[in-house]
DNA sequence: GTCCAGGTTCACG
DNA sequence: CGTGAACATGGA
């Protein structure tokens, strides 16, 4: 067995500074990507692909015909000038700090209806187990999709008709739990047009927000999920539970704040970049975090 | 065995 | 209206 395949005949080299491929890929706002060797493999659309941080850019490479690579640029973010983008974050010491230990963690721009039915699988499970799920619902109900010569099949996120054509115990059997029904009602909305995730976009963002939580299983943390790492709206600002205990223990260490209160603090203080204020908060706590976080806690997830 | 996980919903006071 | 338990499943 060979140990470092070959790589396949397409490639592309995109030009970009100030981009950390391991921690924007693997920061818990996509769950398809697996470390190679130096490399990153995954499945974008229809498009396998392998990427690799360069001197000058990131290389990416392709077994089939990946056409003018704008579905690339376009989820890896690479023509956005990060640094302009931390400029206008706020100067809070905890939240610099948390930008200085990863300074080029970007954030994606996924395809809306994954996004939407991973987060919908997202609830109280570990990120480990967030893919764990996604690869099985994937593998089972997903089309294969093209890989180099002695790589392992991979498969395309099912889409939602595929995912609306099946019932609950199927999806429970594939260890979603009692998130079954949830994703089956969001994929019937999606395939039947009552939802138009696309045309959120154009929407006013408390319009798409509300859209969102209209679905079962879908409240404010998973709908700006979707609004941030999906629809483009960069001030949607998540709160979970790690970012919930970072603005509780560093912004907050002397009164008790509620969840509802915390979701109110950083909507009007992060700004209209605020999500990516956020995503360095929760990277931060997950990989390094001295204060707040729980202990013995693997951060590769 | 116990506890927790990128939450949300529902039932109670 | 605010609080707490239930919800499936797996890993530490």
């Amino acid at each position: 067995m060979v140990s470092a395949e070959p790589i396949a005949e397409h490639r592309r080299r995109l030009s970009v500074r100030n981009y950390d491929l391991a921690a924007t890929l693997d920061s818990g706002q996509a769950f398809r990507w697996k470390p190679q060797d130096a490399a990153w493999t995954g499945v974008i659309g229809h498009h396998w692909v392998r990427l690799t941080r360069t001197s000058d850019g990131i290389l990416a490479e392709a077994p089939a015909d990946p056409g003018d690579w704008r579905w690339l640029e376009d989820y890896l973010q690479s023509d956005v000038d990060l640094q302009t983008i931390l400029d206008q974050l706020p100067g809070d010491p905890p939240l610099r700090e948390a930008i200085r230990q990863h300074p080029g963690l970007r954030l994606l721009r996924q395809d809306p209806w994954e996004c939407l039915a991973s987060f919908i699988l997202s609830s109280t499970k570990q990120i480990r187990h967030i893919k764990q799920i996604v690869e099985t619902l994937c593998s089972r109900h997903g089309t294969a999709v093209t890989t180099p010569a002695g790589t392992a099949t991979a498969f395309a996120f099912p889409a939602a008709a595929r995912i609306a054509s099946l019932d609950e115990p199927a999806l429970r059997s594939v260890g979603m739990g009692f998130r079954a029904p949830y994703l089956l009602e969001a994929a019937r909305r999606v395939s039947s047009g009552r939802l138009d995730l696309v045309g959120l976009k154009r929407c006013p963002l408390p319009e798409a927000r509300a859209a969102l939580m209209n679905l079962p299983g879908v409240g404010r943390k998973i709908a700006d999920c979707v609004l941030l790492f999906a629809l483009g709206f960069t001030e949607a600002f998540p709160v979970d539970v790690w970012v919930m205990r970072t603005l509780q223990s560093a912004w907050f260490p002397d009164r008790k704040m509620i969840l509802r209160e915390l979701v109110s603090f950083s909507e009007q203080h992060f700004g209209p970049y605020g999500g990516y204020a956020q995503q360095y908060l929760f990277h931060h706590a997950r990989t390094g975090a001295p204060a707040g976080a729980p202990p013995h806690h693997d951060p590769a997830g």
